[in-house]
DNA sequence: TACGTGTGTGAAATCGAATTCATGGGTGTG
DNA sequence: CACACCCATGAATTCGATTTCACACACGTA
């Protein structure tokens, strides 16, 4: 373990000029500099960042949470804050909360005692995440994306009201006279806002509300579960729009095996784009989940003293789903 | 900012102590154990990790490193072994090498400079990666997993070859007499195992294979690419077996959009298994991924001093794609 | 010539916990 | 009853860098 202290020695100066050198924080004469650099090359000498850490107070590393790292929507942020980041040199400690409001409190713990500069958080729950999310933010900067818990602290996520207008709008253009929102749900922000946001679009729009459908979790199996009861009820809206892609796909599949065609019997609306979305021709909105990662990242560059709240726009893409001549549907 | 000395004043005992306490490394007089917890609740003292590290040199952490952490195969290698090595009291830091050697290099670099305990990484290329994989290992336990580079690491993965086999036998079951392989690759040992377990398996079952076809990188994209090209040729083989599932789904729409039917036209399978796979309907081979991180969490936990290679079976999962009768196909 | 002003440099203190070392009291055995 | 031994404990050292502080030297101005 070669550590300062012997690159001082063989460049002929004091640990300090060497400290000096490398982290860059103040001059140092050209020649001295110049020993440093051959020294520490020759020793093959790389910095202890935990020591550096202890002294300095900041341990150039930020941290992320999210409720779950298998939600395809999440790897995409990451990612981009990631890439961010590495360019100033700061590295990303990633934890997973289960979708537990519980985990996600201890992981806030851990993140705190490796001394984290900074926290990304996507909260778990809109109110159960509060507390917590709050003490962390009152010890170290924290940003809120994609779902919001607090006030008082950042928040980067999209427009739900400007995404799901252009839902229902394209949806009303393609003929569908009455809808079902797929994916109310208690706990997630961005599904409760959503949800209003369909309410008041179609209402806006001259589009039949039939109903916001509660779900416990939004995956597919909640999305087949709910295609069931639609086909057992026996009439079927012209429409469904979805929370998110993956209560969508199981409607897809679900009704596709009862004969039902989409889209030449009902539509079919998902949410964020994910990946799949676009091989099984889901039409969906997408999130501009890099964006919202690279603004994130930005955020926690420059600190600030009031919160800040970032609306990216999201971005409808027509996919088969949808795919009728709009202003020639049913109705 | 509260430390050990404050928890040790509070409590009439030596910093020492307080320590000893903490960590649970020695035997302290139950009176002034109990003395020391209180102090610290009464506190709010939480050990500071950075300074632990410092002077123990174990940071309790892992370094996590992906090629790309939007491949819907990692998220869930990482969940897994995130959980089984939280329960250790270890924490992850993930970092992503964007496909690329250099970059994949410089993580390393930086997951040392951290001081993480161990690395968990999954190389990006069999033969570029290992030098720099070589290195890391020498300082400090290293897992690969999923893909190899170096032999003188451990390395978790699957038996590509078990994987491959039911895969053939499977389309040979419903019909198939001739098959490509769409996906070789000359930088992940696990394609390019993949592919040689192919053309065995067809040798040793009597499916003629037609060719092995190679990509610049597995995507829907190629697989688009290929389809288009096979749609240009004209004679369809009665079945193409896909190295990951992105290129088979690539090929599916492809060729659903001209109107080729899959199963009844041809046979197609992924392999990966990955969630979406499902909705497609796509058949596929599980990697047991959860298992892998499972696996390859707990290699860590216990050092060893020769090179373990652990090889976890994978199981076909037959869906739409090749939904012929078995034993009763068109040759 | 004398006196600020500025700048590069090293010695030493510091960050917060873990660990080593010496000590004193208690226990067990001969 | 004495002697050896063990164990809990605190004082002091340590981990490896950063940062403070003071100093010496060079330069410019009066």
């Amino acid at each position: 373990m070669v550590t300062m202290k012997d690159v001082a020695r063989e460049a002929g100066v004091s640990p300090a000029t060497v400290s000096r050198v490398v982290t860059g924080r103040a001059r140092v004469a050209p020649a001295k500099r110049d020993a440093v650099e051959r020294a520490s090359k020759k020793l093959g000498y790389q910095p202890d960042g935990v020591a550096a850490a202890l002294r300095s107070r900041s341990s150039g590393a930020i941290g992320i949470l999210v409720p779950d790292i298998e939600n395809p929507i999440f790897p995409a942020v990451i990612r981009a804050a990631e890439h961010e980041l590495a360019q100033a040199a700061v590295d990303v400690v990633l934890c997973d909360a289960d979708n537990d409001v519980a985990v996600e409190a201890g992981r806030l713990e851990t993140l705190w005692r490796r001394r984290v500069d900074a926290l990304l958080v996507c909260p778990v729950h809109v109110r159960d995440s509060a507390p917590a999310l709050r003490a962390a933010a009152r010890r170290v900067p924290l940003i809120q994306f994609d779902r919001h818990a607090i006030e008082e602290a950042d928040f980067v996520g999209v427009d739900q009201a400007a995404g799901m207008t252009q839902v229902v709008r394209h949806l009303r253009a393609t003929g569908a006279g009455t809808a079902v929102f797929v994916g109310r749900h208690t706990g997630m922000s961005s599904l409760m806002e959503r949800a209003r946001a369909f309410e008041e679009a179609c209402a806006a729009h001259g589009v039949q509300a039939w109903a916001t459908v509660e779900v416990e979790f939004p995956d597919g199996a909640a999305g087949r579960a709910y295609a069931r009861g639609l086909l057992a009820g026996g009439t079927l809206p012209d429409a469904v729009a979805c929370a998110n892609d993956e209560l969508a796909f199981g409607i897809l599949v679900e009704l596709r095996a009862a004969g039902v065609r989409c889209p030449e019997d009902i539509l079919i609306t998902g949410h964020d784009d994910i990946p799949a979305a676009e091989y099984m021709g889901l039409t969906s909105v997408n999130q501009a989940l890099r964006d919202k990662g690279r603004e994130a990242a930005r955020l926690l560059q420059q600190a600030s003293d009031a919160p800040r709240h970032v609306r990216l726009t999201p971005a409808l893409v027509p996919r088969t789903t949808t795919a009728r001549d709009e202003r020639r549907g049913r109705t």
